[in-house]
DNA sequence: TTTGCACATTTGTGATCACAAATAGGGAGT
DNA sequence: ACTCCCTATTTGTGATCACAAATGTGCAAA
């Protein structure tokens, strides 16, 4: 057992673990307040304790996953004011994000949303909560990543993976019939090239997610 | 050397080195491009590597620290586009929190700013960079500690953090003679209860130091 | 003197092991 | 039947080790 070997950095043991649980939990597949342990977590991805600690650790730091006194580790179960916090970080840095892709956004992007915005409606059609809320992030993130702004979209990111494991519980209670609707007001908005109305409507469609759980 | 104890979580290996590297680099106690090793790290701290790369590992994912494809791990040079990202990023952040605590910021608050101040003056006369900018930090951190927003705050933490080394050769440039300029009036919008100055004067307190480095 | 190659050293990676704390489970006493 | 204590078992923590890649060093040949 003393094979080692494949420096490349996307071969690594710990990073690969990192990613298949980052995944996961940025898409909902894993429910709040469900534990998980390293050695579970090791033999599942064919890893020692070793990496499977180090990416624990980390996507703790991120704020993925909650770890008690004791060390267990678990998904978060968010207060209502904490979601509010990440709604406006959300709102604050998505705006700016989208504002600065809009000088670079060219037909071409804007084609690739719609054909995006056609998967969240295929995933809607399918009752599939873990695609539409992918699909739905990357709808996102195709726009962001023209902003050119790397720093900004990986704040994004960890605050998507703060909301991960709620966003799941969420698509459950308001029963979706066709994508949502700012999505047009965005892709209206990129068309005009009319940033106050972009701006406006990204704000709206991140904090309307937020709005269902007032209730 | 079975030694083992202690699950109490301040004083766990990995998070006692993560906090000392931590501070270190948002105080600017090193420099950019200096080179780190697992084994150094180790052994200053009195551990094995374990804690230590768990540590470097984190401070990796929150952007403090680079790692190189073969897993070297130096102090980031930050490029001039993300150094404008991260200081976009702080006013985004920043005003915000400050505008939340702001109908919290009672004369007990203002006094506790106006200290820290004192101490930023104090550091500056002693031409002490590493106590300028933990001061620094402390009066943002003082203030936005009463916006009752901690995951905003973790997230402003953490543009600090990555902001931490340049901030120190940043130290030395500007020769300073007196605290900010508008630390003074942020102080005085807090007193007025002047919301969109506080805002405006935040922002200013922030890109301010942006401004050095297009020169 | 310069160049190139071989070897030693340094360093990160991950597996394994020993240990402590927490948890769970079962048996004995009332 | 219920409660309490003692003991598996499970689980996280950290030290140690083996290995590979990268780096540094010195020696020999041209």
């Amino acid at each position: 057992m003393k094979q080692n070997a494949s420096p490349d950095q996307n071969t690594v043991a710990h990073d690969r673990v990192y990613r298949g649980l980052r995944t996961r939990i940025m898409h909902g597949e894993i429910l709040p307040g469900q534990a998980l342990t390293l050695r579970g977590i090791g033999t599942e991805f064919g890893v020692s304790m070793t990496p499977a600690r180090e990416s624990v650790r980390r996507l703790v730091a991120e704020g993925a996953l909650s770890m008690s006194n004791s060390g267990r580790v678990f998904t978060p179960e968010l207060t209502s004011e904490r979601i509010e916090e990440l709604s406006a970080l959300r709102s604050l840095i998505e705006v700016e994000l989208a504002s600065r892709a809009l000088p670079r956004a060219h037909l071409a992007l804007i084609d690739r949303l719609q054909r995006i915005n056609a998967m969240i409606a295929a995933a809607i059609d399918d009752h599939d909560a873990v695609a539409y809320i992918r699909s739905n992030l990357d709808f996102h993130r195709t726009l962001y990543l023209r902003a050119q702004a790397p720093a900004m979209l990986a704040m994004a990111e960890t605050v998507w993976l703060q909301l991960g494991p709620t966003m799941r519980s969420l698509y459950g209670k308001l029963n979706r019939k066709e994508p949502p609707h700012f999505h047009r007001v965005i892709l209206a908005a990129l068309k005009a090239g009319d940033e106050p109305s972009l701006r406006l409507a990204v704000r709206s469609d991140v904090t309307q997610s937020l709005k269902m759980l007032g209730a």
